[in-house]
DNA sequence: ATAGCTGCAAAGTGTTTGCATTTTG
DNA sequence: CAAAATGCAAACACTTTGCAGCTAT
């Protein structure tokens, strides 16, 4: 969902806060990430709109996005943050670590597995976004051929 | 595991690293931590058994024992990395939201979820170390109380 | 003996905060 | 107009690095 299609000009009104342009121009940057960016990267790509915007600007937006949950966020493996546009579904990510490339889950694969923990353990997960290394299909088939 | 139950003189050894009185009392450290502990933490209880270890050491253990995979490290959803002795069998972690306790279980819970995305994309899941957050049952149980 | 490790100090990175000024509603 | 957001600069926290001296093998 871009944020073209949800009103998150209702969203940040209703919550009691401004429409800026600065937080439209950082929700369009990490809009344009398709997908996870880092905030280093959507600081990236505002400099190229207005160099003007500062980092704790930056910083100060994501972090609110976050707590409106039009963008969600998540820590790899690694400990990266990263950011995403809120999806009306919650879902997952696998980042290949030979090419790097990543790649979306819906949350039916998770499904499972929370039910299961509810039920051995009683334990609700509440964790919407969940990033899993490993080899992809297409790095494992190249790897077998050598 | 306890360190002591393994080998870790040998494991270090055998790959051409020394084992040092700081090394040794890193391994320690970590261990008191039964289950996670922070960088943070294991540096605070190493102070108490010597306080002329400098930070950096502790930073460039923890990293050579994730590295020779004496220790485990993961990220928790809010961005902390935790450390922790290696176990035999790869396993995973809950942490509750409301009380902070955590709770380990087995690599068999993910098992299901694994499989799934091995055959439903092609990916092999590498994680090995998932920190999923929620309502553990005993906080659920309360709040419905209420 | 010597390659490797440690502590120290300094430099990097990434993130947060206080405040004057500007802007939104 | 008042409240709130921004940019700036400084502070802060966390992590890494170069190096001289020390230590395990």
């Amino acid at each position: 969902m871009s944020h073209e299609t949800m009103d998150y000009e209702g969203i940040m009104h209703r919550a009691g806060y401004r429409v800026t342009p600065q937080r439209v121009m950082i929700l369009d940057a990490v809009c344009e990430g398709h997908g996870h960016t880092t905030l280093k990267q959507v600081y990236g790509r505002l400099q190229k709109m207005d160099d003007t915007i500062d980092r704790s600007s930056v910083y100060r937006t994501l972090k609110l996005f976050v707590a409106l949950r039009l963008v969600v966020s998540a820590e790899t493996p690694t400990g990266e943050t990263i950011y995403e546009i809120s999806k009306p579904r919650p879902h997952h990510h696998l980042i290949c670590d030979t090419c790097g490339r990543e790649q979306e889950i819906g949350q039916d694969a998770m499904a499972g597995m929370f039910a299961l923990v509810e039920q051995r353990y009683g334990f609700t997960v509440a964790t919407d976004h969940l990033v899993l290394s490993g080899v992809c299909a297409d790095c494992r088939k190249e790897a077998g051929q050598r």
